[in-house]
DNA sequence: TCTGGGGTCCTAGGACCC
DNA sequence: TCTGGGGTCCTAGGACCC
């Protein structure tokens, strides 16, 4: 074991990784105690399997296998829809328990979270393996959700040990036991290591995580990028990711895709779903103070070949309004009518803070007022209403096609340019009230 | 895993400039 | 006018994650 790196100070870096267990159906035990140890499933609302619990699981039933075929494994199961407000709800209390052991705490996922602890032995007056034992404790009794825990020297190593032993485990992964639990571990387990990385190991002869840790350094900085050599350096026992605290509260890019059976290749119908995700990536820009700088919009064949087409917009924005003659002219570059398409998708790219969000001197700031205060109206009717109570007219084929009715198609809204001040009326018009 | 939805980061290569 | 070399910025696209 001499080859891999550790200090002889058994502890130089202590991180943490807890990985909650089956999380989102550990939240609907946490709510309805009587559904506790039962077989149930989340992912209702689209037919999915989101998370399973543990007595789901024993019926073979898996995370992202059809509701139908669940219940075929298991006739008793019970399906609920997911709720991401209230799962949200508990990952905040996860991770405020978290932070009761040191402040360092980067929150991963809606379930997953790392901590460095380097440090806190004396202030806690408890070794590293204590206060790993005593997270998952606190979580569990005043949150009521189990969690797996891992603790080693780095975050690559700390995710290893929490995956070991689940549900509940706690799990130490010390310098002097990183070959142990390397040497049966495959490569593509690895965090970080994809099916590409995987593949071009395995044919480097690299299988286990053991081989990849041990291969020289040279080779590695030769052969791979740098995910590649941090990951490397972070499974012999050397810290190079840092554990990044502070909440998150801001996005790079917002995306809405939709999914819809069976394809289609009718324009009308693609671009009402386009257009209904350019206003639900719009609501979630708008509910974090962001405005977009670019949009990319794609679609997915049938046969799930991509095309997408990208878009600067020349002032940042998060109205549908302004946004969506652009996603027309792209949606116009892209169909092709013999092509068929299973889904559809809007990228908002180019975030930044609304209030960063300058007007330039050649258009009308008072139409450009206007339209804020209409989508705050908007907002405010829909936060009341129901997500897409009011919405664009042309996205309201969607509810047409859903009643399996046609309305006539509206794309009264393409004429509307950002920056072109003919037209004065500013929208109501355009917007449809869903009843 | 016959493939849902929402993200981030990294790199290679072109455009442009000196 | 031709040629070489080097830097910065941007974009497309790949890879990976939950």
């Amino acid at each position: 074991m001499q080859d891999l790196i550790f200090s002889l100070h058994s502890w130089p870096r202590a991180i943490v990784h807890i990985d909650a267990d089956a999380f989102f159906a550990s939240c609907e035990e946490a709510i309805h105690p009587e559904l506790k140890g039962k077989p149930i499933v989340t992912g209702a609302e689209r037919g999915i399997i989101a998370c399973a619990s543990y007595a789901a699981k024993a019926y073979g039933v898996e995370r992202g296998i059809p509701i139908q075929e669940a219940k075929r494994r298991c006739p008793n199961l019970i399906v609920l829809p997911s709720d991401y407000e209230t799962y949200s709800l508990f990952s905040r209390r996860m991770f405020s328990v978290l932070r009761h052991f040191t402040p360092q705490v980067e929150e991963y996922s809606i379930d997953e979270a790392f901590a460095d602890i380097t440090g806190m032995r004396r202030a806690l007056n408890m070794s590293y393996e204590e206060i790993a034992l005593a997270i998952r404790e606190k979580i569990l009794k005043e949150v009521g959700i189990s969690v797996s825990v891992g603790l080693s020297l780095s975050k690559v190593l700390a995710k290893v040990a929490s995956k070991y032993r689940k549900p509940g485990g706690v799990t130490f992964i010390p310098g002097r036991e990183i070959a142990y639990f390397l040497k049966d571990l495959p490569v593509e387990k690895i965090w970080g290591i994809g099916p590409a990385t995987s593949a071009y190991l395995h044919k480097l002869g690299v299988l286990t995580a053991l081989e990849f840790a041990r291969l020289p350094e040279h080779v590695v900085r030769k052969r791979l990028t740098k995910p590649g050599v941090e990951i490397w350096r972070e499974l012999r026992g050397e810290s190079v990711l840092p554990v990044v605290d502070g909440e998150k509260e801001t996005y790079a890019s917002i995306s809405k895709t939709k999914t819809f059976s069976p394809p289609t290749n009718d324009p009308d119908y693609l671009y009402a779903h386009l257009l209904r995700n350019l206003e639900s990536a719009c609501i979630k820009a708008r509910r974090y103070d962001l405005a977009a700088g670019g949009l990319v919009s794609f679609l997915k064949q049938q046969n799930f070949e991509i095309q997408a087409a990208e878009t600067k917009l020349n002032r940042p924005s998060s109205y549908p309004l302004e946004i969506s003659p652009f996603l027309r002219e792209q949606f116009n570059y892209l169909y092709r009518p013999h092509n068929t398409y299973r889904a559809t998708g809007v990228i908002l790219i180019h975030l930044k803070p609304e209030e960063q969000v300058s007007y330039s001197l050649f258009e009308d700031p008072i139409r450009a007022e206007k339209t804020r205060l209409l989508y705050h109206a908007v907002d405010e009717i829909n936060g009341k209403y129901g997500k897409h109570t009011l919405h664009l007219a042309s996205s309201h084929l969607i509810e047409e096609r859903g009643k399996g009715k046609r309305g006539e198609p509206t794309y009264r809204e393409t004429t509307t340019l950002p920056g072109e001040t003919k037209r004065k009326h500013i929208g109501l018009p355009l917007l449809h009230l869903k009843l």
